[in-house]
DNA sequence: CCCTGATTCGC
DNA sequence: GCGAATCAGG
């Protein structure tokens, strides 16, 4: 594969939106996440800052700096440089849901969740506000690393799936892996 | 161990 | 220019 306008493009987009190299890597199909890295450093769009903390002073080194560049010949007053400074990630608007209310009904045919068992009430006390954050995702939108916990009536229309990113390994997020993953406990009364 | 980006350097 | 290998963190 080689580095097409098309693909750059794709590139570009997706390291702005903070995507990580190797999601654009996978993305873009036939490439490595090196492969992607290194092509973001020759296009010289490796800060994801534009004009952000400047903070850091560093004027030293190069004790000889023979030709003196000149940065700005032009008489005009620039910018610095805008640079990609493009969206700060603004989150994506919230479709102003109607149904807020979304508070899981009671014990109605959903997946995993330990309806009301005992888990710790912290996690879910987690879970609840992480939910307020998930992505939202349909089915297809779910990808390898975004959490896969539904959420809703699948018979309904807000039906969802997290879509956070996924804790390393699980398929859940963090807070999900939490609520998903109990040491069954509760149930201990098998009485069959 | 999983991941992240950064750099190097032979091609 | 390209990207695998490697490095340096989290």
């Amino acid at each position: 594969m080689s580095w097409t306008d098309e693909r750059v493009e794709l590139l570009k987009k997706m390291w702005g939106e903070g995507q990580s190299a190797s999601q654009i890597a996978k993305e873009l199909g036939g490439v490595t996440r090196n492969a992607v890295i290194g092509k973001v450093h020759r296009l010289g769009l490796s800060n994801r800052n534009a004009g952000a903390a400047p903070a850091k002073a560093e004027a030293k080194e190069k004790p000889a700096p023979k030709a003196e560049a000149k940065p700005k010949p032009g008489p005009k007053t620039e910018p610095a440089r805008p640079a990609g400074a493009a969206a700060p990630a603004a989150a994506e608007a919230k479709p102003a849901a109607p149904a807020r209310k979304q508070i899981i009904p009671a014990g109605q045919p959903l997946p995993p969740q330990p309806s009301a068992n005992e888990i710790s009430p912290e996690a879910l006390a987690k879970v609840n506000e992480i939910e307020k954050k998930a992505k939202k995702l349909s089915l297809m939108e779910l990808t390898e690393r975004t959490c896969k916990w539904p959420v809703g009536d699948p018979a309904t229309e807000n039906f969802w799936f997290c879509g956070l990113p996924v804790q390393q390994g699980k398929p859940y997020c963090e807070a999900h892996v939490g609520v998903a993953f109990q040491p069954m406990s509760s149930r201990k009364d098998r009485r069959r």
